[in-house]
DNA sequence: TTAGTATATAGATATTAAGATATGTGAATG
DNA sequence: CATTCACATATCTTAATATCTATATACTAA
């Protein structure tokens, strides 16, 4: 029952949402998340963390970079994520993320530098 | 996207996790909900308070009673019960609280007096 | 009207969680 | 071997949430 109350603790969460969606998509660094998410990297790290206690994501360093991908053991939440998915133009701020997915790579080792 | 964050946040607390399972399968009144679920009628009313300002239960006043029933106009949500109800045994608190939903009608007039 | 039962809400408190800023760590690079 | 870059964590502040006790409302029945 826990596992299943902390799913939705972190689903409840619209940050957390962004990034798992965007997990489920396809495995990023933080530094991507970073540029698409236009979020801090503290709070991304922090919720990738609380999101890796609860063993719902996996991290892989990789050079420089620590790639997180989603686990694909928790059937309830992939098919959780599918129905989302399905009606994702219901949820605008979601859709503008997947497209931002897109230039992932932008954001690789740039994340930081180049405003002004 | 913000009703998608709240049906989670729901979802998210254990006390209300089981009285929407239970409102899933039947229409229950709080004395029933009170009696099946153990736990204070005042949680149980603010709880069930917070589903109707989601409108995700509805209610309707008869006689003493006042029955709640789910909306079924959640898809995702209805989906997602339906995903629970399948893994029910990998969570013995729903477990036994369907099996104390078969004696709900005990529970209507009688939940306060009886004990000692 | 009064009393009793079913439910709702209020107020106070406690716990938990989110958010920002600052700093730490560890691998790669010069 | 010192610096830089990507990421992690710590601390502090503030905001949400949960929970209890007490009380209010609404209906029912005498």
């Amino acid at each position: 029952m826990n596992q299943l109350i902390n799913i939705f603790k972190m689903l409840s969460d619209e940050n957390r949402l962004r990034i798992i969606m965007l997990l489920y998509k396809e495995e990023l660094c933080v530094c991507q998340l970073e540029g698409i998410l236009k979020i801090s990297q503290p709070r991304i790290s922090q919720n990738l963390s609380k999101l890796r206690d609860l063993n719902l994501v996996e991290d892989e360093r990789r050079e420089k970079f620590v790639f997180y991908s989603l686990k694909k053991e928790h059937k309830l939440l992939l098919n959780l994520l599918e129905n989302i998915e399905e009606k994702i133009t219901s949820y605008p701020v979601l859709v503008d993320d997947l497209a931002r997915l897109q230039g992932k790579d932008s954001y690789l080792s740039v994340c930081r530098g180049q405003p002004k």
